[in-house]
DNA sequence: ACCTAATGTTGACGGTGTCAATATAGCTCT
DNA sequence: AGAGCTATATTGACACCGTCAACATTAGGT
């Protein structure tokens, strides 16, 4: 087979041409189809068309690679959320829409979420894979912004330009987000999948209510 | 060995003598020790002293079992919230103090939590074992009914009287708590375990706001 | 053209969840 | 008390898993 595709960027291709994203690519499908990440790595390896052992030349083991498609999760729920808002001046408006997709992005995603943001990649010694970590924190900085513009043009309480004040207020934002996306995707508060985006929308402006100037 | 327990109540334990009670207490012992739910069935099976497949006399499969020990979490964390609640007459206060606890409960027994709420027992075709799921549901009324005095008291927006603003009132608090919850023990925000309890509160306390009247 | 390092394959090991067949102990009924 | 039945427990097997080690192949720099 003469290809010689010759792309111009990342690691030139050598056996399979680029086995590794190959390999992140056939998890990432199976995480969406079986809605779980508990396939083996040896499936992911035959979905790649490779023997068992060849992903062990670009991941040390299994968790490091579903790291590698929690981070592409992490990217992804990020441009979604600041395309979602950068047009949006009033912090108040963009914080409930941004809570809207982040919302939706899991529900719509429900296993590759729970690969991002659950214990599945945590180890006792190590604890969270170092890049998803970072990824996470991006996210987080995403949040921390909005809540930060609102409070210096005093849409929210003025003691949100307190620094500690603040960080529990993106703390409070994210754990009413990432709570609902998990009751709702795990199946423990039956939200119907078409009202979600209606209600993430009420519990951000319930939310936001209690940051209001008073 | 003479032993002849002759309990009064319960199946009046056959060979081993109360089996199905041993790997229950086996298996949570293990998921306190090693903080996670992954260790096998074998492995509860050693620790009580049985072969290896012992527990299918009394389980139809690990996921049962695992079923079983997160029914004993969810009767823990509500025994634990109205005992902390029974006597306090103000709904506000009551509810900031459930949440306090109730984020502590996840927080001391993170792979406990975890088990109860998340995803590791539910399937494709049955989701959540129906015994879970009615054991969720009991936790979630004890919460509504503490908002629902707190409306009825007038301490809330009137429309928390309504039924579905008060489901939705009642989404949100849950979504708080439990988001808040799974970021610390999942180890994405980085709440000092020492600060968990002032910052639930801290929380709890802004969510209200969101209902107070105005 | 050769050497080296990167990449991929084969085979093996211990461990797992679960099924089938077998053994054993307790209950019930005469 | 003894027989028969059923619940309970054990043994063995199977396919599959994650990972390690040894080997084969290919790519690219010199």
């Amino acid at each position: 087979m003469g290809n010689k595709p010759a792309k111009a960027a990342e690691p030139p291709a050598y056996h399979h041409g680029d086995l590794r994203r190959a390999l992140i690519e056939s998890a990432l499908a199976l995480v969406t189809e079986e809605q779980d990440w508990t396939f083996s790595l040896r499936e992911v390896a035959r979905r790649a068309g490779v023997s068992h052992n060849a992903p062990y030349n670009h991941f040390a083991d299994k968790r490091d690679l579903l790291s590698a498609v929690a981070v592409v999760g992490f990217a992804a729920l990020g441009e979604r959320i600041l395309a979602a808002t950068s047009g949006i001046a009033n912090a108040r408006t963009a914080l409930i829409k941004s809570a809207a997709v982040y919302v939706t992005f899991g529900v719509e995603n429900p296993a590759h979420y729970r690969l991002m943001f659950g214990s599945a990649l945590v180890t006792a010694q190590e604890g969270r894979p170092k890049v998803v970590a970072d990824a996470g924190t991006r996210s987080r900085a995403i949040m921390a912004e909005i809540i930060r513009r609102g409070a210096a043009a005093g849409v929210f309480d003025a003691a949100l330009r307190r620094d500690e004040d603040l960080s529990v207020a993106v703390l409070s934002a994210w754990s009413a987000v990432h709570g609902l996306t998990m009751l709702t995707i795990d199946g423990i508060a039956d939200v119907p999948r078409s009202d979600i985006e209606a209600i993430a929308k009420r519990v951000a402006r319930s939310w936001c209510d209690g940051l209001m100037q008073r």
